[in-house]
DNA sequence: TACTATTTAATTTTT
DNA sequence: TTAAATAGTA
């Protein structure tokens, strides 16, 4: 057996990675260090020389993006397909596990994933018929509790209310949430991870038979692994199954959606023994950059610890520019990109990263002045587009009478005189009866709805079962072009005014071909469409699909990791932007934002660009701000301040000062705000000051409000009259 | 029912 | 500022 394609070019930690025994590990990869690289030559090693079949692996990754480039590299490097190896996001995998034991699993056959989109509208028309006040229980709050506790792995009944009434109500609609779910054959992303952890720990034989199978598991990016994913894992590997797990505890930056680092502690406590392996070595960045993102991530306690070094040269400095305002800084990047563009370099090997979306605006409002092509990460994607949801929910519907979530999507899109009245009945009707508004509106539409009614809904009905008729049988992308055209949506589409009706109906062909080119899985044996539906639901496809011009990136630093470019430029670094405001005063907040601020220099290759404004613009009032406390966590030798070349004109009101004092006095305390204070809210009513945190126009309070519960509000919006 | 005025609040995002 | 949700009007 020849070794070396899977052997050369790895470095001693990666080969050590790579060859271990077949025992857990741990790899620690720093950014750069060739995770991905360490992940497939793993997976090839043991096919290749351990002769693991490839049906005894399984891979899980975060994104369906990371999950394809796996698979591809696999392939690239064994050169042969390997059909049977699962690789897979979690929740295409769970996916991929609910649909095969859907009796288990206690699912019906044809259950439906639901995006958080739907969940939203879900949960409020759920508050709208048990008469909720959806100003006091605000829907955002009660789906983000709700995913909270699947995240944790927790159903209503684990849950005690702490006899706190406020914590009981959320229980409660979490219980009517999932009773809702349940009888429309709903699955929302958290239910997926759930229900599979469930499915394997209550069935003995299934759990015995999935860990006969994979006796190796490779896990990327475990860092950000929540609860259920872990214990998930976990359970898979059980005895004898062999976890690989790959992460970075510098990189991890979405415990607020649930990521626990801890679990990369937890690990070795899990499986004593496990061997742990540090890759240290970066090939992306210059020895600058790393000294710089070693220094930064060294303010932080409780690191695995870890140091970044590279073979390869110094490099320049780090460019730090502070801008008078944001113009001033979108000026002065749009300046640079020019630069590096008549350099003759790549516009797309370029990227301006930033803290949060609204910081694009100005950016863009530059680049479009200065003609520089760029794209912007993030946004809409296709399946989440409006019309494209439409169009889905109209086959949703066709492949299951029951999802109440489809119904009230289309039941009246195009109008089709289905009102508010109407669907009152047929929800009072579904509720008392504990049924489907599908079912509700056949019993409502023959007796209690007058004639005119009546007959829009029973046209409705029908509409939808010929439907199913007529396209039973076809070709997917064939019945997908028929509903577009037989529900009315296309005509609806075409009539709404200007481009975007153009770009609407645009999308709907688009949807026909996403299907015709949709090849489906035959070993997943369902039917087309369900998988169809399922694929769009995991895989929300891109943002903007814009054919591959040369263009300038914009992201946040979120979007970007995992990514690399030549020229950075990271703007906005300035204390309670980046920082953060929110994140700011609680330390487990502060070291996240100090991870991707790590996350944002390890990015650059050769330059990089920090950009901080001393005014800027924000809800559209100006703040004064200073730098970022990570910029002076660069050690100097490293940094390069650069002074405009041209003076910038300032106004001539030397308004820095002045303006400082009177945005100091809207900070709290001149206000006289104070613990214990008590305060009116035009909305809420009366209250008590709890709480209060930072400064100027980011001051906010927390109060408890005697009839609207406890709040957090930014001082300078909420109008606080002192009482 | 569709359009317009008013109100409200204000990271990060993948599945 | 501005986007989104809500309330009010034609």
């Amino acid at each position: 057996m020849d070794v070396t394609p899977i052997l050369e070019e790895l470095n001693d930690a990666q080969r050590q990675a790579v060859t271990a025994p077949a025992e857990p590990a741990l790899i620690i990869a720093g950014a750069g260090s060739g995770k991905t690289r360490v992940l497939v030559h793993r997976a090839a090693w043991l096919i290749d020389v351990e002769g693991v079949s490839p049906h005894s692996l399984l891979a899980v990754t975060f994104t369906n993006k990371a999950a394809a480039e796996m698979r591809h590299r696999i392939e690239e490097l064994l050169k042969v397909p390997v059909q049977h190896l699962w690789i897979g996001t979690f929740h295409g995998l769970a996916h991929r596990m609910l649909r095969r034991h859907w009796r288990e699993a206690k699912l019906p056959q044809g259950f439906q994933i639901i995006d958080s989109d739907d969940q939203l509208r879900l949960i409020k028309r759920l508050l709208k018929n048990l008469e909720v006040d959806d100003s006091r229980w605000v829907p955002k709050e009660i789906q983000w509790f709700i995913n909270a506790q699947k995240d944790e792995g927790l159903r209503p009944q684990h849950l005690d209310d702490d006899n706190d009434p406020n914590r009981r109500q959320m229980i409660s609609l979490y219980q009517s949430y999932e009773e809702i779910c349940q009888r429309g054959g709903l699955v929302d992303f958290a239910e997926l991870l759930l229900r599979a952890h469930e499915l394997l720990r209550d069935n003995d034989e299934l759990l015995a038979h999935y860990r006969r199978r994979f006796q190796h598991l490779l896990v990327d990016e475990f860092q950000d692994t929540n609860a259920i994913q872990y214990a998930w894992l976990r359970l898979l590997a059980g005895g004898d199954g062999v976890p690989f797990v790959v992460g970075d505890d510098d990189q991890s930056i979405y415990r607020w959606r649930g990521a626990r680092v801890e679990h990369i502690h937890q690990f070795q406590k899990d499986f004593p023994g496990t061997r742990v392996v540090k890759l240290e070595q970066n090939y992306r960045s210059t020895a600058t950059i790393l000294n710089a993102a070693n220094a930064v991530i060294a303010n932080n306690a409780s690191r695995l610890g870890k140091n970044l070094w590279t073979e390869g040269a110094e490099g320049e400095p780090i460019k730090v520019y502070s801008a008078y305002n944001e113009r001033d800084e979108a000026d002065f990047v749009i300046g640079r990109l020019r630069d590096w563009i008549d350099q003759g370099n790549l516009r797309a090997d370029s990227a301006i990263l930033y803290r949060s979306n609204a910081q694009s605006r100005v950016l863009e409002e530059g680049l479009i002045n200065a003609r520089i092509p760029y794209r912007v990460y993030g946004g809409l994607r296709f399946f989440e587009r409006m019309e494209i949801k439409d169009a889905l929910a109209y086959l949703r519907l066709i492949s299951n009478r029951d999802d109440d979530s489809s119904f009230e999507r289309i039941v009246n899109k195009p109008t089709r005189g289905i009102g508010a009245r109407t669907l009152e009945m047929m929800r009072a009707y579904a509720r008392a009866n504990a049924c489907s508004m599908w079912r509700a509106g056949g019993a409502i539409a023959s007796d209690d709805l007058n004639g005119r009614a009546a007959n829009a809904v029973n046209a409705f009905m029908s509409l939808i079962e010929r439907m199913a008729r007529e396209t039973q049988g076809l070709e997917l992308h064939d019945k997908v072009d028929h509903v577009i055209h037989l529900s009315g949506l296309a005509e609806f589409f075409k009539k709404e005014k200007g481009e975007k009706g153009e770009t609407r109906v645009e999308n709907l062909a688009e949807l026909v071909s996403a299907a015709k080119s949709f090849e489906p899985d035959p070993a997943e044996d369902m039917p087309p469409l369900d998988e169809f539906l399922a694929h769009a639901a995991l895989e929300a496809g891109e943002g903007q699909a814009d054919a591959w011009e040369d263009c300038v990136q914009l992201m946040t630093m979120h979007s970007a990791k995992g990514l690399e470019f030549p020229l950075v430029f990271i703007c906005g670094m300035e204390d309670g932007l980046f920082p953060h405001q929110r994140s700011i005063a609680d330390p487990h907040g502060l070291e996240e934002e100090r991870r991707l601020c790590y996350v944002g220099i390890t990015r650059a290759k050769q330059t990089l660009y920090i950009t901080h404004a001393e005014q800027r613009r924000l809800h559209g009032m100006d703040n004064f701000s200073h730098p970022s406390r990570f910029i002076a966590e660069i050690p100097a030798e490293h940094v390069e301040e650069v002074r405009p070349r041209v003076q910038v004109s300032r106004p001539l009101r030397s308004a820095a000062a002045p303006r400082r004092r009177q945005s100091a006095t809207a900070s709290g305390n001149e206000l006289g705000i104070r613990l214990g204070q008590h305060v009116r809210h035009k909305k809420f009513g009366d209250g008590v000051i709890l709480n209060c945190e930072g400064q100027g126009a980011h001051a906010r309070v927390e109060v408890n409000f005697e009839s609207a519960g406890t709040k957090w509000l930014v001082l300078s919006y909420a109008n606080l009259e002192l009482m």
